[in-house]
DNA sequence: GTAGCTGCAAACGATTTGCAGTGTT
DNA sequence: AACACTGCAAATCGTTTGCAGCTAC
């Protein structure tokens, strides 16, 4: 997407602003599947062959530092990584490996609501969501909510 | 707790009833802290100096394939698990690496009503839960829930 | 007796590290 | 020029595997 917009996010947490870091910065952006931090690797060699799967992980942990992203823990064990620091929920689908965004405004009040009565002591809350897990039916279409 | 439970729900599955196996789920169930593999080992290895890691991680991979437990990413990255198969949420405490238990009938009712709502195409949903992921403000005391 | 289980050691995959060289500020 | 960042290869960590011997049924 926007190379300015990326160019400034990442100067705005004090870092440098180097090729590899906006190549994969603007790899997770546009990538919906909350890749691995392979998978993003092997989609940005195609256009910069030089780049290091070692740089991808070491980038990626920055980010995560500075909080530009996030890091996903997913039930196969590999972590994978998520641009969108907003809040959603998302749905593992467990026949295809998948993890999908999942939003929904009347879920957030429902939820902030609930938490906003429970009292919880000694705890500072900084993250919740709601985790689906399912299969699709069909493996290959994709999945529709409404 | 009770040998003669452990024992009938490890044979229930049609699975051999051995030592290991016993002391594996006997461990998990009293355990509180959703331990890793390697927790459970050094644990039981104490009254059982025999017992072999990788015999751990396949009998706990082997109650998991029976649904006898539940295997938990956590966000550091390794497997934890699980006896307890029943609804529940976790709370993940990012600073002292716990994972808790959090129930209620009422989160679960609030949950399902939604989740009954929404039309899910091509998606059957085999478990859902809230994740709460917070801090401990006193690390070393407890966290209450009103 | 036989299939299923265990223990060992070696293999594995994902991620991290140390370090020398390079690039950004 | 200084320091942060990169790339490489080696190291590490959690987990899995192959296989020979053992055990529950």
């Amino acid at each position: 997407m926007n190379l300015e917009i990326i160019t400034k996010a990442i100067a705005s947490k004090g870092l440098k602003i180097t090729h590899q870091r906006i190549v994969v910065y603007q790899a997770l952006l546009a990538s919906v599947i909350h890749p691995t931090a392979e998978q993003i690797y092997d989609q940005i060699k195609e256009s910069n062959p030089a780049i290091s799967l070692a740089t991808v992980y070491k980038t990626l942990e920055t980010f995560v530092e500075n909080r530009l992203i996030n890091k996903v823990p997913s039930p196969n064990g590999t972590m994978r990584y998520d641009a969108r620091t907003d809040y959603h929920n998302h749905i593992y689908i467990s026949n295809t490996n998948e993890i999908m965004d999942y939003d929904d405004i009347e879920l957030k009040e429902i939820l902030l609501n609930y938490l906003k009565k429970k009292q919880f002591e000694n705890l500072n809350i900084t993250d919740f969501k709601l985790q689906i897990k399912g299969e699709k039916i069909d493996p290959i279409k994709g999945i529709t909510i409404s």
